[in-house]
DNA sequence: TTGAGTGCAGTATGTTATAACATCACTCAA
DNA sequence: TTGAGTGATGTTATAACATACTGCACTCAA
């Protein structure tokens, strides 16, 4: 993992590796602020806002996180590998979030770009509802 | 206008509209305090954050505006129609937004969905890049 | 062993957003 | 026309999110 990074020309640094620790010991997105407490803590020590954005940014180059423009946190992925037009689907019951791969989206997109002459560097696909576990325990609670 | 709301519930009262033709005369996506100054200087008195922001969350129910989530700032639109799954274009050089229709990224985040069991609300599409002006710009600049 | 490059700590501040509560205005029925 | 109910706004205060900037420490190659 380490070596992975080192190949990219990223360093898998103290602060980044406790960064991306914190966020897959928890399930779900992560605010920034939460991470500079939860770092704080298992530092034993005050952390400042610089610290954790810059891990998160370092991460985010690597393709290890996911930004989650919508609601402002984050979201450790599983693997890092092309994520460029993922689509991240959000519940607003639980607060769960769940990424998904589809291609055609992104083909679509490029379609568009190109009839409007537009150049696409990054792409951002939230959608926001409910998830089935949350739909499926309203379901039950509905016809209880 | 001023009925056309009625009919959906929501009164165009003059905070709306006043932000409203602020946001209408100045091209482009504008931030929350960006309009809360606007909108202090037009009244010769200090406007206070919420006033704006509820606002925008009025002119947003009406879908009279969207708002850019991977820039925290809020684009009128030309017409309050059917932007339920609208794409926006922003240009990383000037700063331009434009939305685009295509429901056919609707139908596949529709596709999707259906796949992992989940209920959708409401979708957010952003896209980064240049905007064909500022590319031929580039191209002029880089070929003189 | 020194100097460039990179990453980190910390300060300070800028920017975005909302909770909470008081007051005002509009609507509509009596 | 008046008064109750509802929705909108004014205001204070603060929470939440983000970055500019300075300086120090470490690594590694020359």
């Amino acid at each position: 993992m380490d070596e992975w990074c080192r190949t990219r020309g990223i360093r898998l640094t103290t602060t980044r590796r406790e960064v991306l620790l914190i966020m897959h010991a928890r399930p779900g997105p992560i605010s920034a602020y939460e991470l500079i407490r939860a770092l704080s803590e298992s530092r034993k020590r005050k952390v400042f806002p610089p610290t954790v954005y810059r891990a998160l940014d370092a991460l985010r180059d690597l393709g290890l996180i996911a930004r989650i423009e919508s609601r402002n946190t984050f979201l450790a992925r599983e693997s890092p590998a092309d994520h460029d037009s993922s689509l991240i689907y959000l519940c607003t019951q639980c607060g769960s979030a769940q990424e998904v791969l589809d291609p055609t989206v992104g083909l679509r997109v490029a379609a568009d770009a190109t009839r409007i002459h537009f150049h696409v560097a990054r792409e951002v696909h939230e959608v926001e509802g409910v998830c089935g576990d949350c739909a499926a325990a309203a379901g039950v609670r509905a016809s209880v």
